[in-house]
RNA sequence: CGCGGGGUAGAGCAGUCGGUAGCUCGUCGGGCUCAUAACCCGGAGGUCGCAGGUUCGAGUCCUGCCCCCGCUACCA
């Protein structure tokens, strides 16, 4: 069943090019990748390894109006703060280009060109919202308003964020663009749709039938969008930064983010091998692995090899797509926009030298399976517990008592006892674990194997004491060194594609160059009479301090983005309402109550059912408050009321009347309540 | 009732065919000590999200519900 390829092509999702990259994307994509390619070349086997920043799309244009640059500096901005810190995190494509290049241009255009000659698309005319005043259409998310259901007034055009319904520009109430505050108007525009329903029975046969292997989440995925029925999905956007539409009349337009970041993908293989990139993307004996989070799935899974299959030519399909879900910050969501990160140009800053602590961490805690947590307090204790205790510590053992009774020359392996022999025999077996686990994607797993190694180790040399042997027996002593240099020579291979730094450090120590995988598990990896470098240590140990300090940085971060967003709610205090003469106001007939009873209505978010003494009668009243006040909370509560309010059923239950809330910008809502207690039906006016 | 993934010890995870709920870290007590305190022995810690059902027996199968994340701005 299992395919045999000549070799393997791994892709990383490209890094969207208006902020640096951080730990959350570190642990989805580029670690997982960077173990699996070093393992695949450690095997010997023919890899290349392909990344590049995404630099279109409406998100960095804006960026560039906030900041009054061009898109081009926000790109040549972080393009160069990204490709640094893989670069300083061991992660070392073999090329990291950028959709900005001219290269990706040519090939682009190209490819779009040839679906275009070939009637792959279809052509579709639609009236979409468009700024005059930015001179740009609108997508939904940019157009502000107030939203019909709630009256929140910063509902956006595909949702109101505030009662969670969904909606369209068209219903919101006083739209504008956020960009430029103008109202939008419509305009009629064009677009290049693929009509992605026409692949549908192929990806069927391709996913749902030929890949069953596939991770839960993605496969779920993928089935969930094909049985809900694929749809034509656009590939072009009004917009002036991106690849043009390579079209007759198409001025103004440029390729979908999503339909150029892809073939950027071959972009910059291209670039990288202009002579032999279709050895790579067009040989059926290549292997292809996208490496992605599962925001991605549908694109990598869907879009993509629709186009691929559209132009047809030999492109090769994904073997597998191992997307990983998403990793939180000491319990919160990473957000670029909120600064609620922890940003790898700067861990490489702040901790020069432990590249391999965050690449361990995120390894070991990486959110294979659902959404992980990342902690400092976490990180600090797999380093001081795990990487220093158990790896580093084995170590320094065999090392040091090397040193200390032969001069650092690898003992002769006597006559081997039933322990010693055990003890090698467990590595082959963690080896074959260790295989398995990263030849399926389970990184996880596969580092807990190397891990064991250090742990066998451990066991083995405590067990066996040869401090003690040392005074009596000092053949038996060079016997057990003998095994445990073994094993820290299997340790530098087994963690090659983990940890490669401290692996390099551990090959100094042991004065050997490079160590073949297949050595693993061997019997006799360092010879009898070898010299060993210094012993150092391998992991030193991260202190309370240092540790606070990355904590402080980040309560610094919330506290002050919790002021700038309250100071932001402050300034928006809504607009005062057009004159109203005493009349109007008269027909209110507004009184004190108090809450009797008060229920939550089932299967709602927001309603509460509340039973009221009106000092005119018991009335029901229902009201959106439940986010806000608990029913316990309600009861006898004295509340204002406006009391001659038409009558409404909601939910089923007939509302009397209006309970008076003081609402804030932020959305939140306290009730009017008397500061003394008056009695029920005393009128307010 | 939109769809997909997830919810198992303080944290992170495993749990196949339904058969005594496990692993790593942390934690508590004891032993040992070459080493940045590893290793050994022992302990505490779980209503397996909630409720119901099938069954001799349910973490596992079925039904309903709740919560988190994604699909849906930024974004892996």
């Amino acid at each position: 069943m299992e395919k045999k390829f000549k070799r393997t092509l791994v892709t990383c999702a490209l890094p969207y090019a208006n902020g640096p990259v951080h730990i959350g994307h570190l642990a989805g994509v580029y670690v997982p990748a960077d173990i699996y390619v070093r393992y695949l070349r450690l095997r010997g086997e023919d890899v290349l390894y392909v990344c590049g920043s995404d630099e279109h799309g409406v998100p960095i244009t804006i960026k560039a109006r906030q900041q009054g640059c061009s898109p081009q500096d926000i790109v040549d901005k972080y393009h160069k703060i990204i490709a640094d810190s893989f670069k300083a995190l061991g992660i070392n494509f073999d090329i990291y280009g950028r959709t900005s290049s001219k290269i990706h241009e040519k090939n682009a255009s190209e490819f779009f060109r040839k679906l275009y000659d070939e009637g792959k698309f279809v052509t579709q005319e639609s009236e979409q919202y468009y700024d005059p005043e930015a001179k740009t259409f609108l997508a939904d998310r940019y157009i502000v308003g107030t939203c019909p259901k709630c009256g929140n007034e910063n509902a956006y055009g595909d949702q109101c964020e505030k009662c969670g319904s969904t909606l369209s520009p068209e219903e919101l109430i006083n739209p504008h663009s956020k960009l430029s505050g103008a109202e939008p108007i419509k305009k009629k525009t064009t677009h290049w749709y693929l009509p992605l329903q026409d692949y549908e029975p192929w990806l069927r046969e391709w996913i749902l039938e030929g890949h069953k292997e596939w991770r839960s989440n993605v496969y779920g995925q993928v089935k969930s969008w094909l049985d809900g029925g694929l749809q034509p999905r656009a590939v072009t956007r009004d917009l002036d930064w991106g690849v043009p539409v390579p079209v007759e009349g198409a001025e103004g337009k440029v390729l979908y983010v999503w339909f150029d970041a892809p073939i950027g993908y071959i972009s910059n293989t291209m670039e990288l091998l202009p002579n032999d990139w279709e050895k790579w993307w067009k040989s059926p004996d290549t292997k292809l692995v996208h490496f992605i989070g599962k925001d991605n799935i549908v694109f990598h899974c869907i879009v993509f090899p629709s186009m691929l299959k559209a132009y047809g030519d030999g492109y090769i399909l994904p073997e597998n797509v191992p997307a990983n879900e998403f990793l939180n910050l000491e319990g919160d969501k990473i957000s670029t926009s909120r600064g609620w990160a922890v940003w790898a140009h700067e861990y490489v800053q702040d901790f020069p030298g432990k590249e391999d602590v965050l690449r361990y961490v995120l390894t070991a805690n990486a959110p294979e399976t659902k959404d992980n947590d990342f902690s400092w307090k976490e990180f600090q204790t797999r380093n001081n517990s795990e990487l220093v205790a158990i790896f580093g510590n084995f170590v320094n053992r065999a090392v040091v008592l090397t040193h200390k009774y032969f001069e650092g020359r690898v003992p002769a392996a006597g006559e081997l006892t039933d322990v010693d022999r055990e003890t090698l025999a467990e590595i082959p077996a963690l080896r074959e674990s260790l295989e398995k686990n990263i030849e399926n994607y389970r990184f996880r797993e596969a580092l807990k194997d190397a891990m064991q190694i250090a742990r066998v180790g451990n066991k083995y040399i405590s067990d066996s004491e040869p401090w003690k042997l040392a005074k009596t027996d000092l053949a038996r002593t060079g016997t057990i060194l003998n095994v445990c240099l073994q094993l820290c020579a299997d340790l530098a291979i087994a963690f090659e594609p983990f940890t490669p730094f401290a692996c390099e450090r551990l090959r100094k120590m042991l004065n050997v160059d490079k160590l073949d995988w297949t050595l693993l598990g061997a019997e006799s990896i360092l010879a009898e009479g070898h010299q060993l470098g210094e012993a150092e240590l391998l992991f030193a140990k991260i202190e309370d301090d240092v540790i606070q300090k990355q904590l402080d940085r980040l309560a610094a971060i919330r506290a002050e983005k919790e002021a700038e967003a309250k100071a932001e709610l402050a300034k928006q205090v809504t607009p005062q309402k057009e004159e109203c003469t005493f009349e109007d106001f008269e027909k209110m007939d507004i009184r004190t109550a108090t809450v009797l009873e008060a229920e939550r209505v089932p299967r709602t978010d927001k309603l509460l059912k509340l039973t009221i003494d009106t000092g005119i009668d018991r009335r029901v009243i229902v009201s959106g408050i439940a986010e806000y006040y608990s029913p316990e909370a309600m009861v006898g509560k004295q509340i204002c009321i406006l009391a001659n309010l038409q009558p409404r059923v909601i939910r089923g239950i007939e509302s009397k009347g209006m309970i008076l809330m003081a609402k804030q910008n932020d959305g939140t809502m306290r009730f009017i309540t008397p500061q003394e207690v008056v009695c029920n039906g005393a009128q307010v006016g």
